[in-house]
RNA sequence: GCGAAAAUAGCUCAGUUGGUAGAGCAUAACCUUGCCAAGGUUAGGGUCGCGGGUUCGAGUCCCGUUUUUCGCUCCA
């Protein structure tokens, strides 16, 4: 099967299934936004308990915060988004570097006003006391021609910022013929405003009102209650705090399903340590998140560590763990040393000290952060991705299934009779009723027992327990197990201990501590 | 952002030189069968993504737009 093929049939299979359905479909759809159904929002939950016992449960030291989704302004000044995020920016294509579009300009401006001071200064020197500055810049035919090229660069640049015209902008530096410093090539890319944060307004009048952000991360919510957890949690360093939640960004170009939407969730851990510890605990967790992922069983080979040779601002090592996705493999987790970058930068914006006193080496030091940053409908992707199957029987017909780890199903168990008459549809809803308090449960009567076999597989049920005429005498029933199709007699009364056993999030919690 | 392709029922798709919309599966009801989707009868469900234009008449031709997929680009 393509792979486009069968990127594709997930998401075909994601939409009948009442997995993933696209935002506001019936008024065509709002792009890059994406809906759970009521199949998706069980799996997505799971993921979420499974991630954040891992954290929480697994470690003594890692505790949870929910912060909310609007922050102060600042901290978007502070974290280096409102910067980045705001400019007009141009990549060499040569060097990779990234400019502010204007810096370049004015750079370019700057360069031929010192030339034109140079010459003026030269002449100075030379004519003496008697030199007219002014009327050597209206005689000397190189100062004109300089100033004229400033002047005339000067109005198109202040114009075209006035209009926020990107196009005008890369023409100006095409036309004066800027180089990027570090390749020495004129290479260069569109100009794009990179306005990736969503902003809205804060008060009810227009007068009270200001901009305020839809935090384009969940990381700072988790820097700015540092102190807060720290010393109401009694923390010692090393220690951790963990938060899930939405985060926005206004991609430019957002693409390919669930994979990278406008609206999406993160799942971050932010483990403070002592400067100089950073590099053993970055590879502590680097192990511990790639164990989290090959825990749920959907095979080794379809994870890979791959590490960032140009790092971001804040980090001095970075790693992401990808995932092979019908369309290649891609990033699903990132795990980063952030330095003191983000606890630093919250001290002098908010100038309250952030920092931490250790008792053992008695000083006082700002943490280093080594950040574990996971993407829910990433994962939720994977998961479906790689348990999404085809296969063909031996009667030479077709299932479509999924293998998703039992522990996260959004559904554990369904329960059927095999005919409705006799008595036993009433039978097999008792039965489904034993388990209202424990699993998800399905009770199904309607089609012949195959189809409704094949129905669950297509949600990822793991058990399927029938109800037949021996049921009602011996108080047995057969359990179906969804993977090998294979059916066990067993008695009503041990089902709950078999089920339970298999769905427990327990199993993967363990897998990950391995 | 550029280029390409696509959009008709919940899903997969047909729809002839332009003439008032079809199939299979799915869904619901009843009957029948009873362990791996395939029996019978019936029903519901679409102003053909949206908006214009050409035409006596547009699912079909033209323009615009939205959404999706792919390739570049991008993803501090």
């Amino acid at each position: 099967m393509a792979n486009e093929d069968l990127f594709k049939k997930i998401i075909s299979h994601c939409k009948e299934y009442g997995f993933v359905f696209p935002s506001s479909e019936i008024y065509d759809g709002l792009g890059a936004v994406y809906d759970y159904g009521q199949n998706g929002v069980e799996l997505k939950n799971n993921i979420k308990r499974y991630w954040w016992d891992s954290m929480t449960l697994l470690n003594d030291n890692v505790a949870g915060v929910d912060a909310a989704i609007f922050m102060h302004p600042t901290i978007w000044k502070a974290s280096g988004h409102v910067d980045a995020f705001n400019d007009p920016l141009v990549d060499n294509k040569d060097s990779k570097k990234r400019y502010r579009a204007d810096v370049l300009i004015e750079d370019y401006l700057n360069a031929l006003d010192d030339k034109i001071a140079k010459e003026i200064e030269k002449a100075a020197a030379r004519y003496g006391s008697g030199f007219d500055e002014n009327m050597f810049r209206s005689t000397n035919e190189r100062v004109i021609e300089n100033q004229n090229k400033r002047n005339a660069v000067h109005a198109r640049f202040a114009e075209a910022l006035n209009d926020g015209n990107l196009e005008e902008l890369r023409q100006i530096i095409v036309d004066t013929e800027i180089a990027c410093p570090v390749s020495g090539t004129r290479n260069w890319t569109e100009v794009r405003q990179f306005n990736l944060m969503f902003s809205t307004e804060m008060g009810s009048t227009m007068d009270d009102s200001w901009k305020v952000y839809l935090r384009p991360e969940t990381a700072q919510g988790i820097f700015v209650n540092f102190l807060n957890v720290q010393k109401t949690g009694r923390m010692k360093i090393p220690f951790g705090i963990a938060q899930i939640g939405k985060a926005f960004r206004n991609e430019i170009v957002a693409r390919q399903f669930i994979f990278r939407m406008r609206e999406f969730e993160q799942m971050e851990m932010q483990y403070f340590v002592r400067p100089g510890d950073e590099m053993r605990w970055y590879d502590t967790w680097k192990k511990i998140r790639l164990n989290w992922h090959r825990a749920m069983g959907l095979g080794d080979s379809k994870y890979r560590y791959h590490d960032h040779d140009k790092l971001a601002h804040y980090a001095n090592a970075a790693v992401d763990i990808e995932f092979e996705m019908p369309f290649g493999f891609k990033e699903i987790e990132g795990i980063h040393s952030r330095t003191d970058f983000d606890l630093s930068q919250h001290e002098k914006y908010s100038g309250k000290k952030i920092q931490y006193f250790d008792p053992e080496l008695g000083q006082h030091y700002t943490p280093y952060v080594i950040e574990t940053s996971i993407g829910v409908d990433r994962v939720f992707l994977s998961i479906i991705a790689g348990s999404y199957a085809e296969e063909t029987l031996e009667n030479n017909e077709s299932r479509v299934l999924l293998r998703i780890p039992p522990e996260l199903a959004p559904v554990k168990l369904a329960v059927l009779p095999l005919v409705k008459k006799d008595g036993l549809s009433e039978r097999a809803r008792e039965i489904a009723d034993m388990f209202r308090f424990d699993f998800r449960c399905i009770y199904d009567e309607k089609d012949s027992i195959g189809k409704r076999y094949r129905r669950q597989d297509a949600i990822g049920t793991p058990f399927c327990i029938t109800i037949d005429h021996e049921t009602l005498s011996n108080s047995t029933v057969t359990i179906r197990h969804r993977d090998t199709m294979t059916q066990d007699r067993v008695a009503i009364d041990s089902l709950h201990e078999i089920i339970s056993a298999k769905v427990d999030m327990k199993n993967l919690l363990k897998k990950v501590m391995e």
